[in-house]
DNA sequence: TAAATAGGTGAAAGATGGGTGAAAATTCTT
DNA sequence: AAGAATTTTCACCCATCTTTCACCTATTTA
């Protein structure tokens, strides 16, 4: 098993590694979250832990942006009494966490259930339903009256996150940020013309993408 | 929550029942398709667990037959390797589906996946209300005695900082600091117009934004 | 009561924002 | 390496929104 330690104090990096080594596993470090975004596109680990605090780009983003294009299994590391919500980091895709100061032999414990659970973890085959509107996230499927609609990787990203986000007003910063990636620095009005490409591709259903003036845009059934 | 149970393996049946009633669920039984589409008829379940293969009448007919009279969300379960066409799956109105052999877990986390998908259609958004007047700020809607108010982005911002202030009086020159930016250097009443404009808009409730003379406005229950 | 002050209002000029199409840049295929 | 597909930028245009301002009415004060 490959696992990637991401922790900006060299002295925890090692200690980890010491003991994901000692179980037979390989052992990568990362010192910051965009170090192991960066990582993560090159290569493919079977595990992440992942420090919560960390300069440049902090635990759960780095997870977040991970996880648009790689399903691994991730296990949090935090301070004791580090608040966060635990909600979001279900959301995002956490798998567990640990608080600090934690004994190695806890996380080597975590690490076991996880992969073995991560191992069962079933496919979803979700579908979601707006009138004629039928979407299948999991299999990156749209139909517009039932007929199979051909999107780009784009307009399918955009789309699945603002039906996940729907009746919720979004910006476009918000949009770039969460839909191209916390590292794309162009023009808002990229944002634009996903939205009407991708209305063009929904035919009648264009009416669930609400322009806000003045905001951005919404799903709305 | 009452759930249908349709399998001719008495086994299978048996296993998801006891899972169903676990999570504190009415689990009902049918053997086949004409059984479910019987039983339907009679009462009403909140949700359907439907075999694809099954003697008498299969799964996909009996679910075209249920949905023509009560729309009741369905997860079907098909044998692996078990071909049939997804996409017909889709138009009769299947909301997921589950491949044997399936563990129970598994099915109870897509029950509560399509249970709770057609559940949060008010999506789960804070609606604060002032009588007639709904306010929906992460939707940015605002219902005038059930009717949509369309107002422009300033009316919004403006509504939604009284709002959220609402019982403090606020200076105009607070006002345009915080709705208008800080880098605005216009005329004061400016706000004034806005707030006419909103008060138009806000309808038989402009009562609530209450002029302070000498002072601004606040927004007052 | 008259004057002064503050807020309400309507209209009109000016600014802004978003749809759109096309072209440039990038990425993926063959 | 060439070609295709996709993404991104950008400028134009029009509808909408913002802002100002002059005038009016209401309230307060002298």
């Amino acid at each position: 098993m490959k696992i990637l330690i991401v922790d900006d104090e060299e002295m925890i990096r090692s200690v980890l590694r010491e003991y994901v080594e000692f179980e037979g596993n390989e052992a990568y470090e990362a010192a910051d979250g965009m170090e192991a975004v960066r990582l993560c596109r090159e290569n493919d680990y079977d595990l992440i832990l992942m420090d919560v605090m960390m300069p440049h780009l902090d635990g759960f983003s780095a997870v977040k942006e991970i996880k648009k294009s790689k399903d691994i299994p991730v296990i949090m590391l935090s301070a004791r009494g580090e608040e966060y919500d635990k909600l979001f980091a279900f959301e995002i895709g956490v798998d567990d966490y640990v608080t600090k100061p934690f004994s190695p032999k806890e996380v080597m414990a975590r690490i076991q259930a996880v992969t073995k659970r991560s191992k069962s973890k079933p496919v979803g085959n979700e579908i979601i339903k707006f009138e004629g509107l039928e979407i299948d996230m999991a299999g990156r499927n749209v139909y517009v009256d039932g007929v199979k609609a051909e999107l780009t990787p784009k307009e399918y990203e955009l789309l699945f996150y603002l039906v996940r986000n729907k009746g919720i007003a979004l910006t476009r910063e918000k949009l770039l940020y969460d839909v191209w990636g916390f590292d794309f620095y162009g023009d808002d009005r990229t944002v634009d013309t996903h939205i009407k490409m991708l209305r063009g591709n929904l035919k009648d259903y264009r009416k669930f993408i609400v322009t806000l003036r003045g905001l951005g845009y919404k799903f709305e059934e």
